[in-house]
Formats: structure tokens, C-alpha cells, sequence
RNA sequence: GGAGAGAUGGCAGAGCGGUUGAAUGCAACGGUCUUGAAAACCGUCGAGGGGCAACUCUCCGAGGGUUCGAAUCCCUCUCUCUCCGCCA
């Protein structure tokens, strides 16, 4: 959510962004305006009628003091009262209408964002390792994967249909084991608190998050209740501190929160629609940030390198892109996507999402904090800056262990930084 | 699921229809004193909105209602706690 003050000062600029990240938005900027406007104007109205109604209580209670009749006063203030009842419906028509637009305007980008319509204009930023030259044709991850037993797609058609599957043995293992290791790396190398969080949250959480309300058909709802299963742990965790002012001395504050992931893919249809890149239930560990506005930007480099740590560790070859504001998405003012190798696809895909939100979640949410002057004295709260990145999506790097590590005889070599997790095993055969 | 109790400022905790945005204590911050610190004493100390400003409005879990006037009375909801039932 942006700043209404804002908007008021900058509809141009607001407008330039949203073209730029391909949203004509002239139209509901507008519209703000037109009931920011009028809501104020309402509001001053309504202030005077209060006040005055206010008084003439005041004068009431002191006549009641003194045992004379304040019939007057008290007819006269009836009058006021139907008065505000009216201007507070009004006014109440405006905030609501207003609100609503408000939480469907995206963010605006940094002015280090490069300009692009798409996909294709990111921009590469770096580049790890080099894709193995097979003296074989590599398999698909899902064809490794079924023939070594580990991965069953059928089973999981029975249980829960299309876009979902069951590991099995080794399989299951190697998953706990991705998720085990990068939780250990992100909390005892990177300093990361790790944090279990609920899977099932109330819609204030996805609206705070900024899933709701634009997003809703992406994700699963509990019938009859006011539960949403969590799109990503970045919903519970950014939710964690939801109402709260943070201490300038408690910034930056980090977690590393592992949790499945559920998504409807309404509207993929006939994407990725083998394997396991693209399914309604996923692991994840995911990187949320805390900070400070002056802090989130060099934050921003520490968690994409952060997430990038896996990768190499794992010794999977990537690159990082920085994403255009035509790919930017809704929520984030800049975000990098770091992308993996995958031989049979002979591309990158995308593994993990770095993104700062500057403040949008926070003002969505109120996350504020104290900052502290030059002489260490407490101002006027202010919204924290957010990011959150993927460290990493635990189903896709097991697809790219799978598909990089895999052996002409069907056997997959375990990366060596796995092998402690595993029992110290080398290949899955 | 049933019965009951509760929700007030960073925390604890008054308030039960009329200058109460809210006593008091603790914490925090500034100061006096001190070589320094502690103690003691003095002072400051919630959040959000509108207005160029003077100033003003709102907020005592949330939303409605009663009243000239609500933190205080009524209704609904949410959450917390206790007991019973069920249960991993």
C-alpha cells in the first residue's frame, strides 16, 4: 500500500511507474483522489459538528452541577448528533471505497530498477558456475526421479489429483535434508532466528502480506472459516510483528522459516505441467528482513547473497537476474531472482525471489518502529522497510540436484554439503 | 462442543455515565546530586488523522446500539484464561 499523502504530492510520478510496469493506472489514481478529497472534506465538517457537540456536553454537565436546566442545550445537541450520524455514514462510503483502492495499487519501483515490458528485459547480474557438459542426454528430473522410486506422481494423482506428488525413501530423506541444511546455514552462518510458523492464517495476514485481496484465486481458502492456507511462510512471518513498534535497536531482524506452501496455479494451465516445478504443494525456506528504510537496500544485497550461498554451496551452476519493472510484480519495489540450471530444459529457472517492498507490507500491516536522532533520542514511529527471498524453494533444487547431478547409468551423485544429512551417502541408485 | 471469567498506555494496574487520553507503580528518557555509578529528588513520557496555522477530531480488543454525553450501560463478533467433554 502507498502512502495517501504521498499519492496526493506524486499521482504523476505513481502514474509513470504503473506504466512501466505495464498497469495503466491513471484512471484509479483518479479515483483516490476524488475520494481522498471528499472524505476530507467530509472530515472537516464532521470535526466542526463534534466539536460543538462536545462543548455543549461539556457545558451540560457543568449546568447538571449546579442544578439548572439544561433542556436546551440538550435538544440543540440531538440535533448535532443526527447531523453526525449522517456526515459519519458519508464519510464512511468514501474510507471504504478508498481503502479498497488503495490496497489494489502495486508498488512503485526504485529508481535503480531497469525499464522493461517483460521477462526478457531482466537484467543478468550474475553468473555462478558452468552447466555440465553431459556425454549423455540428461534427464528430465521427474524421469530420474521415477525410475530411481523416490518420486510418484501417480500415487499422489489418486490421493490429491493433478500438480502433486509423493517422495518416496531416499527421496523423502533428500527433501528433509535440503530443508535441514539450509535452515542450519541460514541460522548458524547468516544469523537468521528460525521460525516454525502456522500454515493456515487469517485473511488479515494475506491482506497485510499483500496477497489479498488481488490475489485471492492463487490461493486455497478454508470453507466456512477465515483461514487461507499460506502461499509462501513470507504471509505468518511478515505477520509476526503486525501492529507492533519495534525498537530502532532490534533492527535488522531476520528469520528463516521453513513451511509448505500451497498455491491454486489458477490460470497456469498447460505450464510445467510434468515434474515437480509447478505444483499446488511445496517446501520452502523462506529469508524475511526487518529493517530500517535506510537499511533495506544494502539488506536487499545480503539476502540475495544469502540465497545465492545455497547455490554455491550446493555447487549448482546459476544466475542472478534483476528483474524489470515490467516483472517486478505487485508488491516490490526491486527484486533479484536467482535462477538455476536445468540440462534438460537447457535454461535457467527460477529458484528463489529477493525482493524489497520498502514499505508497502509494513504500511499494510503497521510495522513501525522508534527511530533514534543523531543523540540517540526517540521520534514519532515510522514503517520498517520489509524483504523477504527464498532461501531456497526446496522442491526446485531437489529437481536440480536431480537433473545436474544425474550419472549416464540413472544413479544421482549426492552434493557433498548433503552427504552429513543423509547418512553419508554419495548416490541415490 | 458446553459453562464461566476477562481484554485499558512498553509492562503491571485503577477507573463502573459528565474537563479521564485515562490515577498509581514499574520501565524508559532528560536533569540535580556524585570522582563515577547507585539511591534520592525534579521533569518528560501512548497512537493515528485533519488543518497554512491557532487548533481540532478519533482511538481503552473489533463492530453496532442506548444517551445531550460512553473506557464506563446493552447487543454481536474476535481473542485470552479456568473448568467439563472430545482428541493428536
Amino acid at each position: 500500500m502507498l502512502d495517501i499523502k504521498f499519492i496526493r504530492a506524486n499521482a504523476e510520478l505513481i502514474t509513470q511507474h504503473l506504466a512501466h510496469k505495464g498497469v495503466d493506472g491513471a484512471a484509479l489514481i483518479d479515483s483516490v483522489l476524488l475520494l481522498d478529497k471528499g472524505r476530507r472534506d467530509l472530515l472537516v465538517l464532521n470535526e466542526a459538528s463534534k466539536k460543538e457537540r462536545n462543548d455543549i456536553s461539556a457545558q451540560v454537565a457543568r449546568r447538571r452541577k449546579n442544578g439548572e436546566n439544561a433542556d436546551d442545550l440538550m435538544n440543540r445537541s440531538r440535533e448535532i448528533g443526527e447531523e453526525i450520524t449522517g456526515l459519519e455514514a458519508r464519510e464512511r462510503e468514501f474510507t471504504t471505497q478508498l481503502d479498497a483502492l488503495l490496497l489494489e495499487i502495486p508498488n512503485i519501483h526504485h529508481s535503480s530498477v531497469p525499464i522493461g515490458a517483460g521477462e526478457e528485459e531482466n537484467v543478468e547480474v550474475r553468473r555462478v558456475g558452468t552447466p555440465r557438459n553431459f556425454n549423455f542426454t540428461p534427464l528430465p528430473h521427474y524421469e530420474i526421479g521415477e525410475k530411481l522410486g523416490i518420486l510418484d506422481f501417480e500415487a499422489a494423482a489418486k490421493i490429491s489429483g493433478a500438480r502433486f506428488y509423493v517422495l518416496k525413501g531416499a527421496g523423502a530423506r533428500l527433501e528433509r535434508a535440503l530443508i535441514s541444511f539450509m535452515l542450519d546455514v541460514h541460522t548458524q552462518k547468516h544469523g537468521y532466528e528460525e521460525v516454525l510458523p502456522p500454515v493456515l492464517v487469517r485473511s488479515s495476514a494475506m491482506t497485510g502480506a499483500g496477497v489479498l485481496p488481488k490475489f485471492a484465486e492463487d490461493a486455497y481458502k478454508v470453507e466456512n472459516e477465515d483461514l487461507w492456507l499460506i502461499p509462501t511462510a513470507e504471509v505468518p512471518v511478515t505477520a509476526l510483528h503486525c501492529d507492533e513498534i519495534l525498537d530502532a535497536s532490534q533492527l535488522p531482524i531476520k528469520y528463516a522459516a521453513y513451511s509448505p506452501c500451497f498455491r491454486s496455479e489458477a490460470g497456469s494451465a498447460g505450464r510445467d505441467t510434468r515434474g515437480i516445478i509447478r505444483v499446488h504443494q511445496f517446501n520452502k525456506v523462506e529469508l524475511v528482513w526487518f529493517t530500517t528504510p535506510e537499511g533495506s537496500y544494502e539488506a536487499l544485497e545480503q539476502l540475495r547473497a544469502d540465497a545465492e550461498t545455497i547455490l554455491e554451496l550446493l555447487e549448482l551452476p546459476f544466475r542472478t537476474v534483476e528483474l524489470c519493472t515490467g516483472d517486478l510484480g505487485f508488491k516490490a519495489a526491486k527484486a533479484y531472482d536467482p535462477e538455476v540450471w536445468f540440462p534438460s530444459q537447457n535454461t535457467f529457472r527460477e529458484i528463489s525471489s529477493c525482493s524489497n517492498f520498502e514499505s508497502f507490507q509494513a504500511r499494510r500491516s503497521s510495522i513501525k518502529y522508534r527511530p533514534l536522532d543523531e543523540n540517540g533520542k526517540a521520534g514519532k514511529p515510522e514503517f520498517v522497510h520489509t524483504l523477504n527471498g527464498s532461501g531456497l524453494a526446496i522442491g526446485r533444487t531437489f529437481a536440480a540436484i536431480l537433473e545436474n547431478y544425474q550419472n549416464a547409468d540413472g544413479s544421482v551423485t549426492i552434493p557433498e554439503v548433503l552427504r552429513p544429512y543423509l547418512g553419508g551417502t554419495e548416490t541415490l541408485s
